[in-house]
Parts: structure tokens; sequence; C-alpha cells
DNA sequence: GTAAATCTAATAATGGTTATCGGTTTTATT
DNA sequence: AATAAAACCGATAACCATTATTAGATTTAC
């Protein structure tokens, strides 16, 4: 992979984001900073960046996948009220107990157990705090 | 939502297999019965019939959805090595203990998760067999 | 400095799904 | 049963996120 202008814009816009932006979210903001970037330039390089793993590709229901430049090992939640896409965080070992817990229940052997991008789906504490407020 | 032979026809595929198909397998196995069926029809009913809870839909990854009329509590699992949607199933005991544990462990105050209708990846018995064989 | 490789912007094409529409089937009302 | 209203159908056009194509520009290797 070579080096190139968009491309670099498009890697520095994903790490200093903790949202998950769609492929037309990061072109408004990169549009913004380079007029000149085309819509294909975007969707190109996010998936060289992703192929590359220095981003995260994160496929949801709605059709439009998302992408997560920041690589420390997590996971995701989808929020039923507000449909926000939550960071799920958890030390390595908690994970490890998860996933032989769930390896057990579910019956299977099988060492290279992962978990998907998106494993959860709840209420999220902003819609939480919401309710709360409401009842 | 009123009777219809397609919607039916439609319905009776689903319940009877444990496959997860996409639209356009159940078209070819409705029209096969019915040749007059439409590709419309079919995304139609198993659209209705997801919205009213006889079937589910599994969005899968590659983008086309996947439909179960299994309604059974279960998640499923993608195989890394061949793609296959593989079930997953477990006594709802077990099920309650790994969501408490997730909650936990991902800090989240909520009693309303629920898993995510895929949750694992991972290598089926048939590759994981096919694997030893190899080795 | 120049050729080869890689990249870009613009836009056409793709593919899964949904919307539209005229006509038919089902259901509700007499 | 007759009939009007509601729901459904099949065909196909439209939609929308994404990918492929292409001619030209930029970057890298030598």
């Amino acid at each position: 992979m070579n080096y190139s202008r968009q491309r670099n814009l498009i890697l520095e816009i994903m790490k200093n984001t903790y949202a998950h932006p769609t492929a037309e979210e990061v072109y408004a903001q990169a549009s913004k900073q380079m007029p000149s970037m085309g819509i294909a330039t975007v969707y190109r390089n996010l998936n060289q960046l992703a192929e590359a793993g220095e981003i995260v590709r994160i496929p949801v229901e709605d059709g439009k996948d998302r992408f997560d430049g920041q690589l420390e090992e997590h996971y995701h939640m989808i929020c039923n009220e507000c449909g926000a896409l939550v960071d799920l965080h958890a030390d390595e070992e908690e994970i490890e107990k998860l996933k032989a817990m769930m390896a057990e229940s579910f019956n299977l052997k099988n060492d290279e157990l992962e978990f998907a991008p998106i494993i959860l789906k709840g209420v999220c504490d902003k819609c939480n705090k919401a309710k709360k407020r409401r009842s």
C-alpha cells in the first residue's frame, strides 16, 4: 500500500473518533478538509485500511457498514431504543472466561472462538437514564 | 395479516427447514411448487412474517439476509472456514447465566440484555473434523 | 529523471431489496 | 350468495449502498 494524502486523511479521521462512522459520514468529514475527495476514494480506502487491519469493519443490520479506528480489543452492543452502536470493554482475562463458558454452554469443541463484532442488544446508558427520568 | 396461498407456502417452507435460506433460496423452492410465484412476493412475505414474529431475520455480513423458521430460542455462529451459519443451543438457565456474566464483565446495568442473532465466529464441527483428518 | 506501480475522481454498473401499480383474492357486511 | 372494502399478487421500475471501470495524476523504484 502506497502513501497517499487521501488515505492519510481518512486514516487520521478514523483514529480520531470514537464514533463508528459509515463511509458516507467519513466522506462528509474528509471532503470538508479536502473538497476534491471522491466518495469512491473513501470506500476504496476504508476497504484497504480494513484489509490491512488498520481499522475494523462493523457490518450493521441496517445495511450501511460502519468503521472503527480504535484497535484495542473490544466488542459492540446495539441499543434497542436509539440504535446506537455502543463500545463494550472488558479485560482480556474476563473475555477468555466468557468465551470458555460460551463454548461449554453451546457445546463447542473449539479453541479458536471469537466474538462477532456485535454480540449484544440492550439499552444504552443514555437511554436507560432517559427511561428512569420518564418513570 | 390475511390468509394467502403464497404466504402459507412460504411459511411452510420456512418451518420445514433447518437451513437458513436467503430470500432467493426461498424463491427457488417456492416457485418449484407454485411457478407463478414472484420474487417480490417472497421478499414481501418474508418481511411480514418476520415482522409478525413467525420467522426470524438473520442479517449476515455478506449482504444477503437469511431467515430462520425455527422459533425455539437459539443463536448462531459463523464458521470461519466454510462460512456456514451454525445453530447454537443451550438451555435457558445457561443462557441466563451467560447474559448475567456478560453484563458484569462489560459493566452493563441492563436487565433487558439479549444476544444478537449472530454472536460467535469459530470453526464448525464439519470443518473441525476435516482439519483433523488433514493433520 | 524516467518508467512502473499505485493512486485518484468521476461515473457507470451491480445486486439485494423495496415501491408502484393494475388486477386478483380474501374478508366483512348485507 | 352478492358486493364493497381490504389485503394481496406478479411484474417491473426504482432505490441505494457499494464496487468496477477508466483515463489521467501521483508516488515509488531504479
